[in-house]
DNA sequence: ATAAACCACTAACATACGTTAGTGCAAATA
DNA sequence: TATTTGCACTAACGTATGTTAGTGGTTTAT
């Protein structure tokens, strides 16, 4: 009767939510069984509710925290003293930087929050909806200042926010470039061709 | 027993891989039943068994057709006596309309070819390897030719390739800009972007 | 040391799934 | 018209799924 092993500061709840991102990046949410995660958490499937209400609960405890990391981001850099465009380069290498670092939860709330249930599905997906628009102004703010080209704002926002999650392929791939060259890189581009 | 209706030069088949298109879009491959599929075609699931094999043969024809189209167009601007930022334009554009277009079976062939088994999901696997590196190859002439920024090449693939993945949301938009003002401004940030 | 809380276990449930077998009508072919 | 083929049906199968109930040991708090 081997317990979960947690490490400091870490319930036996976060253990299991953890492993359950991996999972849910490797064979997508609904492919993922209760008794696949827990295998890989070392314990019977009936146990993990001990700690957990449902499934769909871990996929909540994903998304939104993933959903609030970035919103928070936001919050701080929208109230700095800087151009639009350093705005846009700084949102842009949170969102690299915590798709290289955090790649499993983040890569997991942006595929898999279809499966969401109401009214945490209606709930996200106002608060996806609201996030791209403040970029949106962001980049609109920018082309009124001449410093980003004469574009339509919600399409940047769109190539920005799914060329990041192009990361994956990073993640998976042999022959990787450093972190940091990777973040150069796609900044080089991304900024690149926004800029004037 | 009314039968599945088709049109000129659609086989029933036909008419299921295209209904399953959606659905799979729209609730993932997993999540998407048989007899969700039997009903949106308007007939018993195991009517269909009268015309595939299996689920997963759905997916095949999916993935694997979409593929080829890719495939079969890259070859012929491959060959195109022109240069290597312009081959690029060619296929950015031909991605972008094509995801447009046949929306619901890119985005499938995109996002749900994990569920595919073997030996199809090896076969896809690389049949993609090798088409981004054949695209990196492009890039990597342009870099030499000075056309196109001292950048990495897998990473603007990467980039490039998923961006356009992006016109899955502009497809949910509520007010969306045409399709032509989409096409053109992704092709504004990324082919300026990539360019010198 | 004793009580309380925690937690992993076994067993089982109801449901949903992909798929097969077998039947008989309707359409296509001769 | 007669015959073959195509195709939708009902019924059912085995399996996998998320989850609950109930038990008993182990850790924690008093």
């Amino acid at each position: 009767m081997a317990r979960i092993k947690t490490e400091k500061n870490t319930s036996r709840k976060d253990v299991i939510v953890s492993k359950a991102a991996v999972l849910f990046r490797e064979k997508g949410f609904k492919a993922a069984s209760m008794r696949d995660l827990a295998e890989s958490v070392g314990v019977e499937a009936a146990s993990l509710y001990n700690h957990i209400k449902s499934k769909t609960e871990l996929l909540h405890e994903l998304c939104f925290s993933v959903a609030n990391r970035f919103l928070q981001k936001l919050d701080e850099i929208e109230s700095e003293p800087i151009s639009a465009i350093q705005k846009i380069e700084k949102i842009l290498r949170f969102h690299i930087v915590e798709m290289i670092n955090n790649y499993e939860e983040v890569y997991v709330s942006d595929r898999e929050w279809k499966h969401l249930n109401d009214p945490y599905l209606s709930n996200f997906q106002n608060q996806r909806r609201i996030y791209r628009k403040r970029l949106a102004a962001i980049i609109e703010t920018g082309i009124k200042n001449k410093e980003i080209k004469p574009i339509d704002a919600p399409t940047a926002v769109l190539i920005l926010l799914h060329a990041i999650s192009g990361i994956e392929s990073w993640h998976r791939s042999k022959q990787k470039i450093t972190a940091a060259a990777l973040e150069e890189n796609m900044v080089t581009i991304l900024v690149g061709g926004l800029t004037v």
